[in-house]
DNA sequence: CCCGTTCTATGGTGATCACCATAGAACGCT
DNA sequence: AGCGTTCTATGGTGATCACCATAGAACGGG
């Protein structure tokens, strides 16, 4: 086997950053393939689903990555309130670098997406339910009140709608009420 | 003047549907005119700003009919609490009804074009503000605890957070623990 | 009755869409 | 060295994109 290709993983992260900015639909596939520095054919040579496929990965991997931050910040707080909080506070401190233009790398694609695509349909949940997971097992570790599920689903709500409200009102402050209500 | 158009409110109204279903690049201005069964020429004549102007009068009439909704909820709501609890069980039946597709009008098309179009993000900030802005008297009117601004934006983040979560584990719990929540 | 405005109707425009056929280059293996 | 696989590179494919030029139909007011 030759060197394994930083190609592919280059066309991912390209399209994860598009994607967040305009969404599925509104990023075209040789936009994406100019700013991976890309030849053109060998996108199809990795990724043979298209541009569904590269949406698919695009949305695993930006997901895996909050996953291992959700549970970095869980593991050293001192509580469940303490965590959901700094959590909150740093997707805001992204997302306002970003020019509050990178939204959630799960609900972009979503939006655009579901029911149209199942297989995209099919990512965006187990992203989202990997997360519930995880969140709820850090509620229950933590002791925190009310059923470990339901306090992980409300954190996620309220994270989501601050990601939208927090992107028209240019403001941190949907993130802050957010973690207060979770 | 001749006849009043209902041409145009019916370009409106479908694109209005088809945008919370797939978003504002994933519906072409061609299935619009030909779900609102109106001839391709007179589209550029009711909207001479093309697609974007489209879109803009489409996220306002949705935001006049749920601005509405909202209000009517909470006239006759004995408390804030109940009061959107009435609303958030109400919009979640109708998503439901929906098969989970119906999105939020505002979200659907800000997602996909915050901030490419300065148009359109002023046509979204401006629904969501004047959503805020009527919650915020209702909850002052009500006498519930906190700044009413805050818990205005609170139930909003809640609800925007539950369109997004219910779509995709396709179920009305999200919109039960945003109620809670707010 | 005729004019002027409003609206409908047809038929494209160039640009971009996602996708792919084909061939050569780069490398590991035997 | 020669083979087989992996990847790069080029150059399109038909389809759809948003948009528009032009002309006739439908209606009001004078």
């Amino acid at each position: 086997m030759p060197r394994p290709s930083d190609a592919r993983s280059r066309f991912i992260d390209t399209a994860a950053v598009l994607f967040r900015q305009r969404g599925y639909h509104g990023v075209g596939l040789s936009e994406i393939i100019e700013a991976a520095q890309a030849p053109k054919g060998s996108f199809y040579h990795h990724f043979p689903g298209g541009k569904e496929e590269l949406a698919g990965e695009a949305v695993r991997r930006a997901g895996r990555a909050i996953g291992r931050t959700l549970d970095q910040v869980f593991e050293q707080a001192p509580s469940f309130e303490a965590g959901a909080l700094t959590l909150a506070t740093m997707i805001a401190g992204w997302f306002e670098g970003s020019d509050w233009s990178a939204g959630c790398p799960v609900t972009t694609v979503l939006l655009d997406t579901t029911p149209a695509s199942p297989a995209l349909s099919v990512a965006t949940r187990e992203v989202f339910e990997d997360w519930i997971t995880k969140v709820a097992g850090h509620a229950e570790r933590l002791s925190a009140a009310g059923d470990p599920r339901e306090r992980a689903i409300k954190l996620l709500v309220g994270l989501e709608g601050a990601w939208i409200v927090a992107r028209t009102l240019r403001s941190a402050e949907p993130f802050r009420l957010a973690a207060a209500m979770a």
